[in-house]
DNA sequence: GGCACGTTGGACAATCTGTCCACTAGAGTC
DNA sequence: GACTCTAGTGGACAGATTGTCCAACGTGCC
């Protein structure tokens, strides 16, 4: 993770049509140099896809809010995996962690509307393992998500 | 967004690698045909970006934590949009949310370690308009973020 | 010295892209 | 029914890019 690495991730990020070709040129080195880098960022797992970016929004779900799951405590249906696979069926749970805390769950969810929203807190919460569930609704984005300012920060070898 | 805007979605998300013309093979269509539908889904915002996907953790910060803030009331100094500024300044700082509850800010983190992360929530709360800071950390990933689905529960014209 | 590793500059065939074209099929309109 | 529009098809073309070799050079290390 030298200065050229961040180069290449920086041009990528910027520019993603361009080829090795291509950012070869910008960057001043070799063709080579740049698939080589390539290819040690994604073996490294720094990288870990190209795949096309998708917005929840223009998918036709603007509104996300994230939930605060309480689990039942010493389960016997499963517990967290249970409630994790359970998460994982729901399309509009775009993400989920366990979290420090009485055992909780952080839950991203988007849905159509508000109204909407009722429905996939409904569906989240037809698993019988969940005790409690607090929402809340991101209102407005402050800070898009967003990785590439931390490749400038450093911070490995 | 019909069924083969999906199956396009689905190939590219899946393997990324592969180009126009080998995609339009797979899917049994024309080449023009899945150049007009990417084009198509790119201007219409459903695909944002096709950069590379970094993991914060092969960067160096394996801890995520994310942050609940409260800011002062009636502010003087700027608000949330000052918050904002000062929170999208650390790199740390992946994203943030207004929401809805007493004017809360959700903000997530990554860190280099537990103790790490004590430096970057202190960066965070070096913004005076912060009153109060709750934070949890992320334990295990039960949902890896994804929005893949969604393009299959339709809901889009 | 000898070795591994990364970079360079070059080469090659095979492939893909961007961009035209003419033609067809279906939907909506008059 | 006739007309127009949009979308898709199949084909073509030159130009650019990719994957993959190669030999050579510098640097750091044993």
């Amino acid at each position: 993770m030298d200065d050229l690495d961040r180069r290449v991730i920086a041009l990528f990020a910027a520019e993603p049509r361009v080829g090795v070709l291509e950012a070869s040129r910008r960057l001043g080195v070799a063709r080579g140099t740049v698939q080589a880098r390539l290819d040690r960022l994604e073996s490294r797992g720094v990288v870990t896809g190209w795949g096309p970016d998708l917005s929840p929004a223009a998918l036709g779900y603007p509104v996300t809010a994230f939930l605060t799951l309480e689990i039942r405590q010493g389960g016997d249906s499963g517990g967290h995996e249970g409630v994790g696979a359970h998460l994982a069926a729901i399309p509009e749970v775009l993400e989920a962690h366990t979290t420090t805390g009485a055992g909780d769950l952080l839950v991203r969810v988007v849905a159509a509307s508000n109204t909407d929203l009722q429905r996939v807190i409904d569906a989240v919460l037809s698993e019988p393992a969940i005790v409690r569930c607090s929402t809340v609704i991101a209102l407005a984005t402050q800070v898009p998500y967003r990785v590439l300012p931390l490749t400038s920060a450093t911070g490995v070898s």
